[in-house]
DNA sequence: TGACCATATGCACATAATCGAATATATTAG
DNA sequence: CTAATATATTCGATTATGTGCATATGGTCA
């Protein structure tokens, strides 16, 4: 972006890149990647995910180069290929954030009166 | 990210905005508004897809909060309202073209030979 | 070799997302 | 009010995507 017209063809990679991203199963892997590498037996009950679905959504970041694999005996290691995933993760949680803030100012009226610097990076997180 | 744990509702949230972001079109839409507001009629024209097609998605991205709306007599004006995702579309880019000159290594075997530094924000362009 | 384990894949099904055409709504002008 | 224009929505068809189960593949060990 950034001032560039970019073609059909770029702008179909990209969306497909977001739309690679754009599911729970597969944030979760990455997510819980990002400390190291994993077996997939290791995923699946990190995750709870079913060993079919979780080696099937490996396939798909690994076809989409975002996790690479490593094979050592009967296990196979998956790994983060591409750090910017989380750095993605991040400013959609940072825009996330604004939106529903905005949603509450519109709704309650301005009740926190922080004006407009948002609390910086707090995110969500807190497990429910 | 960043060593947190998100719980399934935020890494619904975070998911469903990615695919928000996964369609062509929409990226297309966004891309025509970056230069500045433009009307429902002025983004069909610019961008060659349907009525209802432009409609449609704008009313992904409006819910979304990606953009914002502006009645003036019979047209609405659309703009975007959050400008993060010039800079999501930008590493997505970026991940691409690390990815695909991995790639190319693998295959060909090094020609490049620009070592680790990708030549920064060339992107693609240039229209097919 | 065959038993065994971890991982990958194929298939049927359900659900979500997109599209095109038609139509509804909103706004202005007369 | 009606006509005209811009935008939004509905409907049906089509396609993409995810899941569960079964099974295939690849590797180790006896």
């Amino acid at each position: 972006m950034s001032g560039n017209v970019l073609n059909d063809k770029t702008l179909e990679l990209i969306a497909e890149r977001f739309r690679l991203l754009g599911d729970p199963v597969r944030l979760r892997l990455l997510q819980t990647l990002e400390a190291g590498e994993l077996s997939v037996a290791d995923l699946v009950a990190a995750t709870g995910a079913a060993q079919a679905s979780v080696s099937k959504h490996l396939q798909l970041l690994l076809r989409g180069g975002l996790v690479q694999r490593r094979r050592q005996g009967m296990f196979v290691y998956y790994s983060v290929a591409d750090g910017r995933v989380f750095e993605l993760c991040d400013v959609v949680c940072g825009s996330l954030t604004a939106y529903l803030e905005r949603e509450l100012e519109q709704l309650g009226g301005h009740a926190g009166g922080d004006g407009e610097g948002r609390t910086p990076g707090h995110h969500d997180q807190g497990n429910g």
